[in-house]
RNA sequence: GGGUGUUUAGCUCAGUUGGGAGAGCGACGGCCUUACAAGCCGUAGGUCACAGGUUCGACCCCUGUAACACCCA
């Protein structure tokens, strides 16, 4: 083996071998266990937060397959609607080709070579992460089978009247010019103003002050143009006699009425709303109660359309907005201006500003689909663990919208829906369907609808289209339901929870039994990570590792605010002054498991993939020491096993069950911790040197030697097959060293069984007897440290007192005390015998006695007596002040006061103990 | 405005029915001891955000306050 873990040498060889011998492939006929990955779009590359999502999946499904479970993850892909279109028009538009002049066909045939030959770059990226996907399943949401998965629940949802065409309220991106769904718009806080607006009062009317119009505020002046009502409260009585009354719109000179709604907000600017119900939500509905006219007042380009006068036709949002001021300033309409924060909502694509606009959409009655997703979570079919997420679900869930479903987009699942030339419209799959399920004569014309579903409609079908769905097929019937849903709580609603809506309407199952739902990544300054911050990071460099110039590079180059770019070069060359080394996969896993606590996002340490990646080295060397001491191993001869052998074992069982008690609960990170401090911990720091003076003592037996080194490649073995889920490639590489010394050959560690805590002894007897050798060892090396005696100085030992049972403790281990603490000799101090000057350390009733010797200074000694008189007094002041109180010893437990007592009075000797050496060595100072 | 979460060592975070505050990294001191200097040995460091309450006893349960984060409107 070489001299340090070498990643690189190892990794992409592995995973090609695995996928190539078709080890990611259900086997077995073990139980169906079936993770549903999210599918990542087409376009996309590898994130920090997939790479967690993937590291998690992969930890789990291989830790079920190892257990001998029928296990199933299968690889697919999203495409992505407007993501995909966006980015394959930006690369024509680069090469001088515009989509409209190309025309849908020839560019939907464009986007398809592209994924043919970009479509790629994430499934490999996957690869390096060292996932166990099945990739001979791979799936595409636009695969064909996929899309008639997609047609039948249209058309299904359709003819139950569950889908339906309708004009309303959307939310429009006029940049990309498709309607998105809600859950799209991100609502954002931004500085703008409230205008005030005087509106002229018809009819002679006044206001209390003798006014002769209405004040509105507004933070939108352009959609006035769209006005069909001024709103006040019911109750405010400011306006009260007003109510019935007329203003007359200015600019527009339309006489619209005044009227009360319990919408408006008394307080809120001047307590008058002006009313626009076709380009606002809440307007809307305003509108609805009222029977307001909508007069919608711009284009599909967000532009001001004919509806307006003319003078304002063509501007765009921005120009009518100040026309609309400045002419309403010319009359002397304007009121005050005012400094005002609103949100703002901007579509998530294109980041352009959302504009409610009316068009004709198709949609997903919601209400019958939600009471049943919401009955599986609330009787327990469905858990979500950590369980406080089924809040979430539940609030969103209780007051859902209907699902705006359709996108004037050309990527993507064509509406199957025919319109005649009167507009009647026919649902089926094809035109000639249409024509047989509607019985329609060849001479009505067809037209298809143009648009396309949304991207989300087609991936809440996932947990059953991919598995062959509408087709009744043997993987259905094994893995739907899946098993266990990993996915971050950013998709919850846009995913997880119409997978469950559709699953259950159209399988009857549930798509899957818990729902693992974990944070998301951020960089460590706890900033969400972005390309336009310029603090993301690529999970691939720290795999492979960057150079700091590539970094800069990457992080500056292509950014849609250029003027980031020095701020961002100086932030990186900061936090980054060597670039990133190189860590590996299992180190970058290892991170992402250790990191993975209940529910909340993970801020990303790198002094955290530092320390995992020397955990990785610390194993490849441990084993490195365990190949080169079994060389003669041979399993067929007698052994014999050694206390430090049988704690090492029972050590282990305890291990094996901590976890898959972590895995099983899915607490990744004690998984890790649990790991890295049994390997480094007891393994490393205890065992191994506990068995160099056994293996190098020619006086110890063959049989004991080989029960040690029997003992050394057992727990090693069972180590790497707990720790394989994690770190999938340095365990299989160490594997393939160790298992054959033990007789095990197979060509894979990943279809090994995953280690049960009944295949190592617990013993009790070996814990309490090494534990205690442990105790005496640190004494002994806690004086040596705080005198500053050399390493390589032997010191003489005696021991004093103590119980029975030390003596025989002593006896049997003293060749491992002597080598781990050093010690020259080792003799007891018999009963009358007066020891020399020593310096003192406690276990239990035992002291231990390094004599002076030349070798301690007594002041020094002194003072290290007082440091842990003074810490041993604290505790016993505090025991102490608990035991006086009355009501403690009165209403506590009688065990929980009978165990202060005890530790009072054993800390009592202690102190009592340590003060007559006090005394003693302070006698000789003032001697 | 409504909701959820977070607040524990210098930093990043654990702390599972209430009963002696932990880890990793960092710091400090000593070591190239034949697996590992990506290492070994030792040491220091915390009013568990704040204020009340329940209890014999609170990091933990309850109420309130503050700061931060996210979700929804």
């Amino acid at each position: 083996m070489e001299s340090s873990f070498d990643p690189h040498a190892i990794e992409q060889e592995l995973y090609a071998h695995w996928e190539q011998s078709d080890y990611f492939a259900p086997t077995g006929n073990g139980p169906g266990y079936c993770v549903l990955i999210p599918p990542p779009n087409v376009t996309g590359t590898l994130h920090m937060g997939h790479a967690f999502n993937q590291t998690l999946m992969d930890t789990l499904i291989r830790y079920k397959r190892m257990q001998g479970n029928r296990t199933l993850w299968q690889m697919g892909t999203d495409h992505a609607g407007i993501a995909t279109q966006m980015l394959v028009e930006r690369q024509l538009n680069e090469q001088g080709i515009k989509r409209h002049e190309l025309g849908r066909e020839a560019f939907t045939e464009k986007v398809w070579e592209w994924r043919e030959t970009s479509g790629g770059t994430i499934a490999s990226q996957i690869r390096r992460m060292g996932s166990s996907l099945d990739w001979s399943r791979d799936r595409f949401t636009m695969d064909e089978g996929y899309a008639e998965a997609v047609l039948t629940v249209f058309e299904r949802l359709f003819d139950e009247g569950l889908i339906y065409r309708g004009s309303r309220l959307v939310n429009w991106d006029p940049q990309l010019g498709t309607a998105i769904s809600d859950l799209e718009v991100e609502n954002s806080e931004e500085n703008g103003h409230l205008w005030h607006f005087r509106y002229p009062l018809l009819d002679g009317l006044t206001t209390t002050e003798g006014d002769q119009h209405l004040t509105v505020a507004t933070t939108r002046p352009e959609t006035m143009l769209g006005d069909t009502a001024v709103a006040v409260h019911p109750d405010d009585e400011r306006y009260a006699h007003l109510v019935g009354g007329f203003v007359n719109l200015p600019l527009v000179d339309r006489r619209i009425p005044i009227i009360a709604d319990s919408y408006v907000e008394m307080d809120f600017g001047t307590g008058c709303v002006k009313i626009t119900p076709a380009h606002d939500f809440n307007d809307n509905e305003v509108g609805a109660r009222h029977d307001l006219e909508m007069i919608n007042i711009f284009t599909s380009e967000a532009t001001i359309n004919d509806a307006a006068p003319e003078k304002y036709r063509g501007m765009d949002r921005d120009m009518a907005r100040k026309a609309v001021v400045a002419d309403l300033d010319d009359l002397g309409l304007l009121g005050e201006v005012k400094d005002h924060k609103l949100m703002v909502p901007r579509g998530d694509r294109s980041g352009a500003v959302i504009e409610p606009l009316l068009t004709d959409q198709w949609f997903v009655k919601i209400e019958p689909l939600a009471q049943p997703a919401i009955d599986a979570v609330k009787n327990g079919d469905i858990k979500f663990v950590p369980k406080q997420y089924e809040n979430v679900y539940f609030s969103w869930m209780r007051d859902i919208q209907d699902w705006c479903i359709s996108r004037q987009q050309w990527w993507g699942h064509q509406i199957p829906a025919f319109y005649d030339g009167d507009s009647n419209i026919y649902v089926a799959r094809s035109e000639q369907a249409a024509r047989e399920k509607y019985d329609l004569p060849d001479s009505i014309e067809l037209k298809r609808d143009p648009d396309v579903l949304e991207t989300w409609f087609s991936s809440a079908l996932w947990p059953f289209a991919t598995l062959g769905w509408p087709e009744e097929t043997k993987e259905l019937d094994q893995f739907l339901p899946s098993s266990t849903l990993i996915t971050g709580h950013d998709i919850i609603f846009f995913w997880v929870a119409r997978m469950i809506m559709m699953t259950l309407h159209f399988t009857g199952k549930k798509p899957f039994e818990t729902v693992y739902v974990h944070g998301l990544v951020k960089a460590a300054d706890g900033n969400k990570m972005s390309k336009t911050k310029g603090n993301g990071l690529d999970p691939l460099d720290f795999i492979d590792g960057i150079s700091l110039e590539e970094l800069v590079e990457k992080r500056t180059s292509n950014l849609t605010q250029p003027k980031m770019a020095p701020r961002i070069e100086k932030a990186t060359r900061k936090d980054f002054p060597d670039g990133i080394p190189s860590y590996g996969t299992d180190a970058l896993r290892f991170t992402f498991c250790a990191l993975a606590t209940t529910g909340r996002d993970i801020k990303f340490d790198l002094n955290r993939i530092d320390g995992y990646r020397n955990f990785c080295n610390k194993l490849w060397n441990a084993s490195k020491f365990v190949l080169m001491n079994t060389e003669d191993f041979e399993p067929s001869h007698a052994v014999e096993l050694t206390v430090i052998d049988r704690w090492m074992l029972s050590k282990t069982h305890q291990l094996v069950k901590d976890c898959q008690f972590a895995l099983d609960t899915y607490r990744f990170d004690i998984f890790a911790s649990t790991i890295y401090d049994f390997a480094w911990h007891e393994y490393c720091d205890w065992y191994l040197e506990l068995t160099k003076p056994l293996l190098w003592d020619e006086s110890v037996s063959a049989a004991q030697k080989q029960g040690t080194r029997q003992t050394l490649l057992t727990v090693l073995e069972a180590l790497l097959r707990i720790s394989h889920p994690v770190m999938p490639f340095i365990t299989e590489t160490i594997w393939h060293e160790v298992a054959p010394r033990l007789g095990i050959q197979h060509d894979t560690i990943m279809l090994q069984r995953y280690p049960e805590a009944q295949d190592f002894a617990e013993d009790a007897e070996a814990q309490a007897q090494v534990e205690w050798l442990k105790q005496v060892i640190s004494a002994i090396r806690n004086i040596r440290g705080e005198a500053n005696i050399k390493p390589n100085i032997e010191v003489p030992v005696l021991l004093q007192d103590g119980e029975p049972a030390d003596r025989h403790r002593a006896a049997a281990t003293a060749v491992m005390l002597r080598k781990l603490a050093n010690v020259a000799e080792l003799n007891w101090v018999e009963e009358g015998d007066e020891p020399p000057p020593h310096a003192l350390g406690l276990v239990g009733n035992l002291k231990i006695l390094i004599p002076l010797a030349g070798l301690i200074n007594v002041t020094e000694e002194i003072t290290r007596i007082d440091k842990e008189i003074e810490k041993v007094q604290q505790e016993i002041t505090r025991i102490e002040k608990k035991l006086d109180n009355e009501n403690f010893v009165a209403k506590a437990p009688a065990e929980v006061v009978d165990k202060e007592r005890a530790k009072a009075d054993a800390l009592q000797i202690k102190v009592d103990t340590l003060a007559s050496q006090r005394a003693k060595l302070k006698s000789l100072t003032d001697g």
